[in-house]
DNA sequence: GCTAATGATTCTGA
DNA sequence: TCAGAATCATTAGC
């Protein structure tokens, strides 16, 4: 590098702009002017922005451009390979698959309705339920959608406005000292760099709402609903004939579970919970075993009697309802005596039918 | 709001 | 692996 720097013949000593032309030596003359340059921080604005313009205006300020880029040149060239291009983040792209695979960004896709039918059949509850828990879902997964849109938004035009503020900025500074459009692009890219870590921020947080409804909604314990009224029946019906040995096969715990509607491991919980509590408290639970004894043997004698009139087709129908008030009868009379009195009952009741 | 009932989960032992 | 036991969380009735 080499600066050439040659004195005015025979002008002022003063540039037009104020500023002193030479001082004598031509380094002496630099050094001036560098410590102007160096001076300007310390100034008011208003101070700075003369000291600029007279700087702008030095006739020495042509030279001393040239070698300051000059200098930047060599820099530049020393950084120049260690910024390369970063690969894209992981993370960052973890967290947008799974914004798109939810629903959250992307277009919109009726968000997660995979998720809210799978979560309402695991919790086994009915079609309308199901439906309601579905419409809650979706109602909330758009709701996050659209906090995430906005905020996402509002990075972008701060991240945006801050770019070319900046960019508007080296751009002034490039006329007093030398910045080259890679630069910029470099400075662009550590400011997109900065907002980028904000937006992971602001997906890792939208993800982790995701998460947490998502495993609200999941959480079979939570949405517990009470079986209908007929599957209950049809358990208790099966536990109590089978009072002795009150373990369903597979096969009949499938059929259980398709006659009432809920799943096989349902129809497990519900037979684990029903022997251990009966068990604790078998007072408790008696009048019920009476009840669905009756009902079975109702049952069974409805079926004998079917079967019999079947066979003698002359028997009247006032008949069928003088078994039914029998039926009430002896309903009564189970309900109103002691357990093994009702064992007794019970034999005579099949014989008379 | 309290309490009993109930479906689900978790832990333990055979 | 399955059943028993304890416990949790929710629902329903008062």
């Amino acid at each position: 590098m080499e600066l050439i720097v040659t004195r005015a013949p025979g002008g002022p000593s003063h540039s037009p702009c104020g500023l002193p032309s030479s001082l004598g030596q031509p380094q002496q003359d630099i050094g001036d002017i560098l410590q102007q340059i160096m001076a300007i921080t310390d100034e008011s604005l208003d101070e700075a922005q003369a000291r600029k313009h007279a700087l702008n205006c030095h006739r020495m300020k042509p030279a001393l451009f040239s070698v300051l880029c000059e200098i930047k040149e060599k820099t530049v060239l020393s950084i120049r390979g260690v910024q390369e291009e970063d690969p894209p983040d992981p993370q960052i792209m973890r967290l947008d698959n799974m914004l798109l695979a939810e629903g959250v960004s992307g277009p919109e896709k009726g968000g997660g309705s995979a998720a809210a039918a799978a979560a309402a059949a695991a919790a086994g509850g009915s079609p309308t339920d199901s439906s309601i828990e579905h419409s809650d879902y979706r109602a909330k997964l758009a709701q996050i959608r659209q906090i995430y849109h906005s905020e996402l938004e509002k990075y972008e035009q701060a991240c945006s406005e801050f770019t070319n503020h900046v960019m508007n900025l080296l751009r002034e500074q490039s006329r007093t000292r030398p910045i080259s459009p890679k630069e910029i692009e470099r400075m662009v890219a550590i400011i997109h760099r900065k907002f980028s870590s904000i937006q992971m921020q602001l997906k890792q947080s939208t993800c982790e709402a995701v998460m947490i409804l998502r495993s609200r909604f999941l959480d079979a314990r939570r949405k517990r609903r009470n079986f209908n009224k007929q599957a209950t029946e049809v358990l208790n019906e099966y536990f109590y004939s089978h009072l002795s040995n009150p373990y369903p096969s597979e096969e009949a715990k499938e059929e259980l579970a398709k006659k009432c509607g809920i799943t096989v491991s349902q129809v497990s919980n519900w037979f684990g919970n029903k022997r251990i509590r009966y068990k604790k408290n078998i007072g408790k639970f008696q009048e019920e075993a009476n009840l669905y004894a009756v009902k079975t043997a109702v049952d069974a004698a409805n079926v004998s009697a079917q079967a019999s009139q079947a066979n003698s087709p002359a028997t009247p129908n006032s008949a069928k309802h003088c078994l039914k008030g029998k039926d009430v009868f002896f309903l009564v009379v189970f309900f109103s005596l002691s357990p093994p009195i009702l064992f007794y009952c019970f034999v005579f009741y099949s014989m008379f039918i």
